[in-house]
RNA sequence: GGGCCGGUAGCUCAGCUGGAAGAGCGCCGCCCUCGCACGGCGGAGGCCCCGGGUUCAAAUCCCGGCCGGUCCA
């Protein structure tokens, strides 16, 4: 789109005297500054870094800037609003929250839910791992997790709020009075700004050579490449908590800064020493143009660096690597532990890898440095510094220990399986080419730095592609589009169409749950598919299977067998046609039994994932579940195996909650409400896009947004029985179980079993254990004495093979293994014996096999293939050993023909 | 969800261009020793993950499934 500059000419520059210029070597970029010195925007790369000679009225920590701002927004009239988890619970297309605005999204953008408060102000966690590779190197450029702080502004078309004149004013007004930043040294460089479908013009407010903050102002959506203009205008701002620390602190990385004491902690830990303050500097200098990714300017960096300092290149190298692994550690230690706190739990999928790449991108980093420090203590120490700002380290600090230290062995695992796979490679080849390296990292999960430490053992020297990660990712298909499960609709599409067109249909199953008859008018009719103005029909939904039923007209029953929802319109799919007339008044019945056990199964559900919370932990949140009348089943976050105990204590747990008799509330709450008196927990079965939201609370048990139907309490449930709880998925555990009659049911079915065993093994149900038991016993004295006949078999087919030289027999086993195995014994004796065995295999023909000695001087395999032809026969085999199949009539001859040719030798 | 790798003795694995199931560790017995460790000799232990197919013949090749690992989104 090209910007029209006047999007970027604001009153508020002109009273203050700002001038717009053009970069100079940065040609293209515009921006704003009091200095008419400057002749670049004072950004990356068009200037190095200086901002070290930027006064700052005041030196602040990371918590220290997030107040300071929070502070400064709160008496310029904005409301602190909550920050919220790391993970993006409530977006289909993301799994992280990536920026502040993404809390945002999509309800609020969207226009469909007003914000919590507006203008508000929020300090957002945040966790990028694009640029994963490079932290460390760039001494705080990039990092994995940072605070952005924001202030934002929600322009509707009845509510204006602000636009840019005030975004500037107060981040000008912020800078200076509150940082104490000299005006004439902030720069507002014009920009424009896309993402998650929006774009709009942008501001970046640049300090000597640091981005501190960019301001959004989104008021386009973009639509096949086309912006058309939006009617809710979003103030969309930015600012780097890090960063304004940083700037304040002038320490010649960011780590220093954001970790202050714990960096030293960790320098002792890893045995990094520190390196003189001069390369650091010389590091700060020119980090801003270093691009990690290229080698060419990775090596120009490290160049300048030794000619700053005068050390030479090796040393600076060598130094500065070090370092970077240092501040990866913390920096991944620091991410490990928030994206741990909010309950994300390691697995292959989703935000689940992402977890587990950060975790093993931190042990590569200390199995590099050569340091035996367990991941598990260092990430604990984060929980420590960081706990007074995210509380929910120190309320999960069992379980982020537990999971990090559960991946570490599994790591650990994974190297010792891969050293292995190397020594495998190495014993056939002499060297490791890029290929294998690709193959070890794809499918074995060997980074190959790792493996080149292990090839060195051994003396072998193997280069690592710098495009490395670049080969392995053409290995693999272009990403398909995130998309969360979204619940579809099976009906026919012309169904959907026409049903789309009908008011929404009242729900009385909401109304009242325990309602199994209504008298509903018809609003339309199509084939087999009803619509009525109210209904007690449940459709599948939240999980829940639909209602099933019966639909009367005129003394006639017809067969409701499926229900859909179609928006906010409920459609019934009749068995068969039905020649009802709009307008008429049917009635309504439900399968009363179906409905119940679906939702005893269905409360049943909240109270099995409270109890799992409460005995695992927090981290554990609802992966799937699905109530069938027969049982319901929940997919349940965890990261190892549960115990039989655990088990045990879940069960035990939620028939306590049955037994103590707990009210269910229904609520229709409005979404920010909902949110702020229950946290996101609420999201267990997906986020439903409504402004109001309808909570099911299982009083000071669990508090769930659902659209379910549920018992008034608890009791009804009767009993709760687990009868299976299976690993479906590494980070995710399957529990299934009965509620009420089902138990009952299910306690029949196994009896049932028990019987059946019972009777076939001739015992009284309590006695079966013992009597399986003498069952297997006298199993072993059979084979036993089967052995033993064997013996005394092949001991006559010696003797007679001793004295003849051949034996032919018939199979007494048609099991090849044995028979092979009695051959070799035969022919392992008598080194110039020939044995036959024979056995039918059907009507017309026979299977023969024969076993040479070593002495026999006959090559068995060769011999059958030549005359088998003449018996219409197939065969083949080796030296000592051969195969044949041949018609019946045939065999005598046949074996005639093998024993006089191998007997004359 | 997709790609790749794997599943053989109690454990770690070899065998995988189809022709008579192996090694090391562990286990049992014997010898050596006052005894233990070491060493020596001997032995037990296998639904080669499951199901189909091809073949005279499958641990091995093909198809399907289950389980585990791993990378990617």
């Amino acid at each position: 789109m090209p910007i029209d500059p006047r999007e970027y000419q604001l009153d508020f520059f002109k009273e203050y005297g700002f001038v717009r210029k053009e970069g100079k070597k940065c040609k293209g970029e515009y921006f704003w500054t009091l200095n008419l010195d400057f002749e670049e925007p004072q950004d990356t790369p068009c200037v190095d870094y200086w901002f070290d000679k930027i006064p700052a009225s005041k030196v602040l920590s990371v918590s220290d800037a997030r107040k300071e701002f929070i502070s400064f927004f709160e008496e310029n009239g904005h409301t602190p609003v909550k920050p919220r988890p790391v993970v993006a619970r409530w977006r289909e297309d993301l799994y992280l929250t990536i920026a502040s605005i993404v809390v945002f999204q999509p309800h609020v953008t969207s226009g469909l839910v007003p914000p919590p408060a507006n203008p508000l102000v929020i300090s957002q966690p945040s966790i990028r791992l694009e640029d994963i590779d490079n932290v460390g190197i760039t001494i705080g450029r990039h990092l994995t997790t940072f605070e952005m702080a924001a202030h934002h502004a929600f322009n509707y078309p009845d509510k204006q709020v602000y636009w840019k004149e005030e975004t500037v004013r107060l981040a000008f007004e912020f800078f200076t009075k509150r940082i104490g930043i000299p005006p004439e040294q902030i720069i507002f460089k014009e920009s424009w700004w896309e993402g998650g479908g929006n774009a709009g013009p942008s501001f970046e407010v640049t300090v000597g050579g640091l981005e501190l903050a960019t301001l959004v102002f989104m008021k386009y959506k973009v639509v096949n490449g086309k912006y058309e203009e939006i009617p809710l205008k979003i103030v969309d701002t930015g600012y780097g908590v890090e960063r304004i620390a940083w700037f304040t602190q002038k320490t010649p990385t960011a780590f220093q800064t954001i970790y202050g004491n714990l960096l030293e902690t960790y320098r002792k830990l890893l045995g990094v020493e520190e390196p003189a303050q001069s390369i650091l500097w010389a590091a700060f200098r020119a980090a801003g143009n270093l691009d990690p990714e290229d080698p060419v300017s990775l090596e120009a960096y490290y160049k300048r660096i030794s000619n700053d300092t005068g050390l030479d290149i090796d040393n600076v190298k060598s130094i500065l690597v070090k370092e970077a692994r240092l501040y990866s550690v913390i920096d991944h230690a620091k991410t490990i532990a928030l994206m741990l706190g909010d309950g994300i739990v390691p697995s292959n999928t989703g935000e689940g890898y992402l977890a587990r790449l950060v975790i093993r991108r931190a042990l590569r980093q200390l199995k590099l440095l050569g340091v035996d420090v367990s991941l598990a203590e260092l990430v604990d120490m984060q929980v420590e510094y960081w706990g007074r700002d995210f509380p929910q380290l120190i309320e999960n600090r069992d379980y982020i220990i537990d999971a990090t230290r559960w991946e570490e062995k599994r790591f650990t695992e994974t190297i010792s399986r891969g050293e292995q796979i190397v020594k495998k490679i190495l014993k056939t080849k002499k060297a490791i080419t890029v290929d294998d390296l690709i193959q070890l990292y794809d499918s074995h999960g060997l980074p190959p730095e790792i493996v080149a430490e292990l090839a060195k053992k051994r003396g072998l020297i193997v280069n690592i592609p710098h495009n490395f990660y670049s080969l392995v990712a053409s290995r693999h298909k272009a990403p398909s589009t995130l998309k969360k499960t979204s619940e579809k609709t099976r009906l026919p599409e012309e169904i959907v169409q026409w049903a789309s067109r009908f008011n929404p249909t009242r729900k009385v199953y909401y109304e009242d749950q325990y309602k199994r008859e209504l008298t509903a008018k018809v609003l339309g009719v199509s084939g087999r598919f009803v619509v009525l103005d109210k209904t007690i029909f449940y459709p599948t939904g939240g999980g829940q299977l639909h209602d099933t039923g019966v639909i009367l007209y005129n003394g006639v029953k017809y067969e409701v067998i499926n229900v859909e929802k179609i928006g906010d319109v409920i459609v019934h799919e009749l068995k068969e046609h039905a020649p009802i007339p709009v307008g008429a008044e049917v009635k309504c019945l439900i399968d009363w039994e179906r409905r119940y056990r679906l939702m005893r199964h269905h409360t049943s559900t909240h109270i099995i994932l409270g109890a799992a919370r409460r005995v695992l932990g927090n981290h554990v949140w609802q992966a799937g579940a699905e109530k069938t009348p027969e049982k319901a089943r929940l997919d349940i976050t965890h990261h190892k195996p549960i115990t039989k105990e655990q088990l045990r204590e879940i069960e035990k747990l939620a028939n306590m909650v049955v037994d103590s008799r707990k009210p269910i509330r229904f609520m229709e709450l409005s979404r920010s409400d909902a949110e702020e008196r229950y946290g996101f927990r609420i999201y267990q079965g997906g986020v439903p896009m409504t402004p109001t939201i309808r909570l099911v609370e299982i009083e000071d048990w669990d508090v769930e947004a659902c659209g379910g139907t549920h018992l008034k309490n608890t009791g009804e449930a009767g009993a709760i029985k687990v009868i299976s709880a299976t690993k479906i998925q590494d980070g995710v555990i399957r529990l299934e179980y009965v509620a009420g009659t089902r138990v009952s049911e299910v306690a029949a079915e196994l009896e049932d079993v028990i019987d059946d065993v019972s009777m076939m093994i001739k015992a009284k149900s309590q006695n079966i254990k013992a009597r399986i038991q003498s069952i297997l016993n006298e199993l072993e004295k059979k084979e036993e004495a089967l052995k033993r006949y064997r013996e005394i078999w092949v001991n006559n087919l010696m003797s007679e093979l001793k004295r003849k030289k051949f034996v032919i027999a018939e199979a007494l086993d048609k099991d090849r293994r044995i028979m092979q195995e009695i051959m070799k014994k035969l022919t392992m004796e008598v080194e110039d014996g020939i044995v036959v065995f024979y056995y039918e295999v059907d009507d017309v023909n026979i299977q023969v096999e024969i076993a040479a000695g070593q002495q026999v001087a006959t090559n068995i395999g060769k011999l059958v293939k030549e005359i088998l032809p003449k018996y219409n026969g197939r065969g083949g085999g080796s030296k000592t050993y051969a195969s044949a199949r041949i018609p019946k009539q045939h065999l005598n001859n046949f074996l005639d023909e093998i024993i006089t040719s191998t007997m004359k030798r």
